[in-house]
DNA sequence: GATAGCGTGAAACAAACGTTTTAAACATTA
DNA sequence: TAATGTTTAAAACGTTTGTTTCACGCTATC
């Protein structure tokens, strides 16, 4: 029992584990405390409900991303790059930044993928507020650099790009560990995890600089 | 009470909207019974178990969907267009029919979004091996058609980019209702689910579209 | 008109869940 | 050492879940 670390740490890293393996609903607070060699009770003591618990997954989660995204983005803004150069570098460096935060455990980024996709899930608005409030100033750089290099556009159109862009990511993330079984199964190639997610950002410019067509009835 | 559809009818009426809009382990049989105005007993006489119930439900939508797309499939396959013209084509197509399915119920396309990603879930693979199997050549023939009109890439290669392109239709569906209330409050644009929709086009062609690179090591 | 068989209704089942409670063990300070 | 506040242990609580049971009503066939 190699139980260095204190109980609120254990507990957070069982449910980081857990809750990317299964989500937030189907992971209980019996299996977090048991796989962390924690009493069940501690999870109501020390984050009072099992919301406060995902909050507080999300920030030990958020923080350094946040951290490491505005530095990037601040050496990136420095640099005099076109374009185009630009969103690559923007979105490598994206990504590397999520690969190191998954260094430690890869089932963070399928953390993440659905923290992203809870927040965007009707009826719990709370958490992206919760998310956009708290790491506002991170949230504001990233959009204005992103924003910087891509065609020019309505605020709402940009928002619509975002998102879609966010989607990208999300689902490749939510997915990697599916997608590179098959992968392994059906074309004999065993991807890693940097070699999956870099492979998302060629796509990512694309996307970035598709052409803004006028919103029109489709029907 | 205008009862005059079946009981399996109700159920599978009710169960769409609420698995579309609370996610399939959110919501409960006693909702959707209730919501249905039928005995809690009949979800388990008339489809085994909570999961038959929604594998029906995942038929009932795929079927029509299948359909529709492999006939507008056809028609473009014998259109001579060039392949930007075609992946546009082809792009619209499968929006507009969604569009189509989700004309009758609007939370059918959150539905979508949702059985996607559950098949793309790990320990959720024989959701998708059912889906792939059952309409295998609907897939095929997409799959075919889409990649007879991409840069030229290895299958691998067009493996991750499907399911690049797949994330970012699936992000905009699940969030969509997110999305609209979000874009209201901050731009002041009620954006119709079509509009939503139709702004994936350029960004989807755009996307598919992207120069293949070779997959390296990034660090 | 009796008799299967199918569908429904209401109740009960066992299991799992988040949360609370109580008491004991621990650490810290006076 | 005594006292105080903090953390852990084990059990229990009340709900909710999916599923099952069993009796009753209906319809169709002989």
């Amino acid at each position: 029992m190699a139980s260095k670390q204190s109980t609120v740490e254990r507990i957070l890293d069982a449910a980081e584990i857990e809750f990317g393996a299964h989500g937030f609903v189907e992971t209980s607070l019996r299996t977090i405390t048991s796989k962390a060699g924690v009493n069940l009770a501690a999870v109501n003591y020390h984050f009072g409900y099992k919301k406060g618990l995902i909050q507080a997954v999300a920030d030990r989660f958020f923080e350094p991303l946040s951290e490491g995204m505005v530095m990037r983005l601040q050496e990136l803004n420095q640099q005099q790059l076109d374009h185009h150069q630009a969103l690559v570098k923007f979105y490598q460096g994206m990504m590397l930044e999520l690969l190191n935060i998954a260094r430690r455990n890869p089932s963070r980024l399928a953390l993440f993928a659905r923290l992203i996709n809870s927040a965007y899930s009707q009826g719990q608005g709370h958490l992206r507020k919760h998310l956009t409030h708290q790491y506002a100033p991170a949230f504001m750089l990233l959009m204005q650099t992103m924003a910087n290099h891509m065609p020019a556009m309505s605020h709402e159109q940009f928002f619509w790009r975002f998102h879609h862009l966010l989607g990208m990511m999300i689902f490749t993330l939510a997915s990697s560990e599916s997608l590179t079984d098959i992968c392994a199964a059906e074309y004999d190639a065993e991807r890693s995890l940097p070699e999956v997610v870099q492979q998302l950002v060629p796509v990512l410019v694309a996307a970035a600089e598709a052409p803004v067509e006028a919103i029109e009835k489709l029907v």
